[in-house]
DNA sequence: TACCGGTACTCAGCAACACCAGGTAGCTCG
DNA sequence: CGAGCTACCTGGTGTTGCTGAGTACCGGTA
């Protein structure tokens, strides 16, 4: 990504993770690493727990401890109904940024030819 | 848009604003009355003013004072060479991101099953 | 003249979010 | 014991957009 990806994040991070957890349920380890793997490499791992500690106190997921055979416990999350709407949500305002976005890449803004 | 707008739009107002200036010079009133008009009714007009200070401090547009009939001297800006490179910078992050979240729109993540 | 509304830009203080750096804790293996 | 992996948490920082107010210039109208 670029030096512009932190910026661009805010936001929108928060939309990815609940589409993740829209999928399947999820531990902040994991999702850190499903990032990573998806070649978000510059995520800060403490941002995706902040990010799950803020998502869990507005009640848009569910919360699980579930023990691990490797480690400490891990604190599954699942998205319950208010989170599915919340991200329908998400979708509308990132459909409408993209839309315009997209309008402006390819042929200017309607001063253009 | 949504409540959800706000912190989206950090990092990608950037991008459209110099978008939009890739296309033509503008000043910051007429760019503002531009994004209300594409939809972006919730953008402070403070907002734009402040974005344009701080891409001028960053040397990515150049500047020109042009008087107005209808009130105060107008900032005309325009692209420069700095500011198209970082404005290709920004489309290839955008697009980065905007692949992701369309993969998991579309069809959940790939751990599928 | 005095006022109003539209144009055009500026500024101080605030809130949200991602980052950084570090810490805690459990498990396995040599 | 120490190293390394798993798994989670925290405090402080910087960037960014919002709010709300203010300055200034102009034309029209009463």
């Amino acid at each position: 990504m670029g030096r512009q990806a932190t910026e661009m994040l805010k936001g929108t991070l928060e939309g990815i993770v609940l589409a993740i957890l829209a999928g399947r349920s999820a531990y902040g380890y994991e999702i850190t690493a499903w990032l990573r793997d998806r070649g978000f490499t510059e995520i800060a791992e403490g941002t995706i727990y902040a990010l799950l500690v803020r998502i869990e106190q507005r009640g848009l997921v569910d919360v699980e401890k579930v023990p691990s055979e490797k480690g400490p416990p891990r604190k599954v999350y699942s998205l319950n109904d208010e989170g599915r709407e919340y991200l329908e949500e998400f979708w509308k305002t990132w459909s409408f940024l993209s839309e315009q976005l997209e309008q402006l890449r390819e042929g200017g803004n309607g001063s253009g030819h």
